[in-house]
Formats: C-alpha cells, structure tokens, sequence
DNA sequence: GTATTATTTGCGCAAGTAGTTAAATAGTCA
DNA sequence: TGACTATTTAACTACTTGCGCAAATAATAC
C-alpha cells in the first residue's frame, strides 16, 4: 500500500465497503458452513428476498462470493475465504481497542480490569 | 468470527466503514511515513481542514489514529499499524480478481494472459 | 486585553444506500 | 401452452455521508 496510485486507494475503499454493512458480513457469515440460496439467506437473515439479491450482486462484484444456478434457484457460495482472514484482524483490533477502554475506565472507576 | 452475535457485526461493519473512504485510506498512507498536523493533511489531501478533521476524528474513533495536541496544531500519528496488514490483504484479493479478469477476458479475445 | 493562526463544529446541499413493494424475468412441471 | 416458484430489477422512501462555508473554540504572540 506504500505509493499506492489514487485509483488503487479508491478500489481498496471499494472492497471494504462491500464489507461495511452489518447484512452483508452475515450473509458471508451463513456461507461459511455451506452454500445456501436467495431465499433461505432471506429467511435466515430476516429480509426479503429483494433485499438480499442485491447484496449478493454486491458482493459478487467484488469477487467475495460466486453464483450458481441450478433449477430455479441461485446458490451463492463463497468465493474468497481470505475475508474470514480479514474478520479475524478486525475482531482482534477492535478487541484491543475495548480492553483499552476497559483499563482507561478502571482508573475511575477502580474496578479490576480483567 | 464464527458465531458472533449481530452486534459483534455492526461493529466490524462500522470499522470496515472507517476504511472504505479513499479520503480515509489516503490520510492512513500518509501517516504512514511520519506524524502531521491537520493542515499538512488537508493540503496533502487537496481537502479542507474542516473535512480532514471530520475523517481523523473519526478514525481516532475507531483506534487508528491518535491525536496530540503540540502548539495550536494537533498532530495525528498512527495508532494501529495493523491497518496497512488489513489493506496489503485487500490489494492481495483485489489483484487476484484482477488476474481473473483478465484470464477470462483472455478466453474471448485471445490476449496472453500476463 | 487584541490579533493571529490552527482546529473543530454547525449547517446545508448533493449524492449514495439500505430497505420496501410491485413488476419483470427465468426455470420447472403438468 | 399455462400455472407456479425463485430470483432479479424498477421505483420509491428514508436515512446516511462527504463536502464546503462560516462561525466557534483553542493556543500562541504582541
């Protein structure tokens, strides 16, 4: 990322956006243990099917997940496992970030921080 | 990242948020090289001072950058290096999408897929 | 105190986005 | 063919967000 060109911070912005929406990393989550269609990912996450077609071109476009078609239905599977990889960071940055909450806030309150 | 609950995933969601603005990604990679004050970043940036100040704020939410006030400027540095981890593994995804484009292209027109 | 500079914040505008319903499209089965 | 089901797309609403301008705040110098 050192002397990344504009367009090259533009397209990285791209990606994570595809991964900023609370809909969208559930969808990822639910593909993680098999490939499921429209409609069950609808139900599962509590959406209508619309909804959840959408995200998934979304989410095809930036390669994170493929589309098959068989009978009358799509089935959307995982395309790129590294976003788990990606999740995991996160999770453990923000994870770092409350245990400095959490000392921060233990010199007032004086409560243990565990 | 298994099976996190769903306010788990507003919270990646909201850090990946802080990551998907080029504007956001351009300030990381300048920081990147030594700590500024808002107006060297504004001007680096071609943005005003307000609206740089608005992104570090935000970023200084999310424990990527932090902030010291030294004179009347305040000077940003980069508080959690695993961002350019984060972004090294998005160009790696998006590269790899890339390559695939261009393979696939490659089977229509013929092209050496380089 | 005033003047000057740097940063932050309030406000408004324009553009983007997640969600809905309804219509269009595609596939299966009789 | 038509009926039925699944998915995608269109149209719309409500909300969010990046930006600039101008005012407010903070720190230094006189």
């Amino acid at each position: 990322m050192e002397g990344l060109p504009d367009e090259a911070l533009t397209q990285i912005a791209a990606y994570f956006q595809a991964l900023s929406e609370p809909t969208r990393l559930q969808i990822l989550n639910l593909l993680r243990e098999k490939e499921r269609n429209v409609g069950e990912l609808a139900q599962l996450c509590g959406y209508t099917s619309a909804n959840i077609s959408r995200h998934l071109t979304l989410l095809t476009q930036h390669g994170l997940v493929a589309r098959e078609s068989r009978g009358n239905s799509a089935y959307y599977r995982i395309a790129d496992a590294s976003v788990y990889q990606l999740c995991d960071l996160v999770c453990g940055n923000i994870a770092r970030q409350h245990d400095r909450a959490v000392k921060g806030r233990a010199m007032f309150t004086g409560t243990a921080a565990e």
